[in-house]
DNA sequence: TGACACCTACGAATCTGTTCGTAAACTTGC
DNA sequence: GCAAGTTTACGAACAGATTCGTAGGTGTCA
């Protein structure tokens, strides 16, 4: 009985990445990843992470002083939902002008693009 | 002197689907072709759309009384936008894994998958 | 024990996006 | 010319995301 999976926002995304790469971790870990990037306070990354809690975008361990935060949901589902989401609402729900569209413009590589040719392959004899 | 592509919302970005379909639009013509999806009052349109003109996503013709709406981006362009948005935030910046997972998720159909494997063949060509 | 550092909780301010009511200007048809 | 309908402008309300200050509890260590 998993819910629908929940868009994140921006900030939350950016919490959730850390949260992927890292594994478990407490707020202060995830603050000092994140200022990697971008000056923020720490009580923001607290507050967001509580908020995201409340959301069920992320798991919190309180049996130690220092919580112990966790993503709810791996990164492909939420990267697939956000990507369906996309889709929708500026490529009509057609992946194929999506996937064309990125292609175009993205800066992969021939191995990349070989990579890319040998999935749809798989996918299409999967189909049969 | 163009400046960087602005991304739009998710209410500017409905308004820029129908301008794109229909070319240039009134107000009206623009909220009676939303209608058809939810339920939204007209002034709440044309306040979108005034704000959409201060952004620079839309243009105004004010010649007439009715004043007549473009966008002020291409499509193809808005959609590249918005999927490096989403590159950058979710996949990494790996254009690969994107279309893979796009590809994974997607109901595409044979001929679809056909259309893109030939795509890719010509951009590998054109790399040459 | 007392000072200091760290942690959580909470409230408030701010910003952006969205919604709509109201008013004023203009157009049209009678 | 006037009433009815249309259009624009504007302000206000509301919701969600983001930011941070402050308060209070807990641990550490000299």
């Amino acid at each position: 009985m998993s819910q629908p999976p929940i868009r994140p926002s921006d900030g939350e995304l950016a919490i959730l990445r850390v949260l992927w790469s890292r594994g478990h971790s407490t707020v202060r870990e995830v603050h000092d990843e994140l200022l990697k990037d971008r000056d923020m306070g720490y009580t923001t990354v607290l507050k967001l992470m509580q908020i995201m809690v409340e959301k069920g975008l992320v798991t919190r361990d309180e049996s130690t002083r220092t919580h112990v935060y966790q993503a709810a949901q791996g990164e492909e589902r939420t990267q697939a939902c956000l990507l369906n989401d996309l889709l929708q609402k500026a490529f009509e729900g057609s992946a194929k002008s999506l996937v064309v569209r990125a292609l175009a413009d993205s800066k992969a590589d021939d191995a990349e693009l070989d990579e890319i040719q040998a999935f749809l392959d798989r996918l299409k004899k999967e189909r049969k």
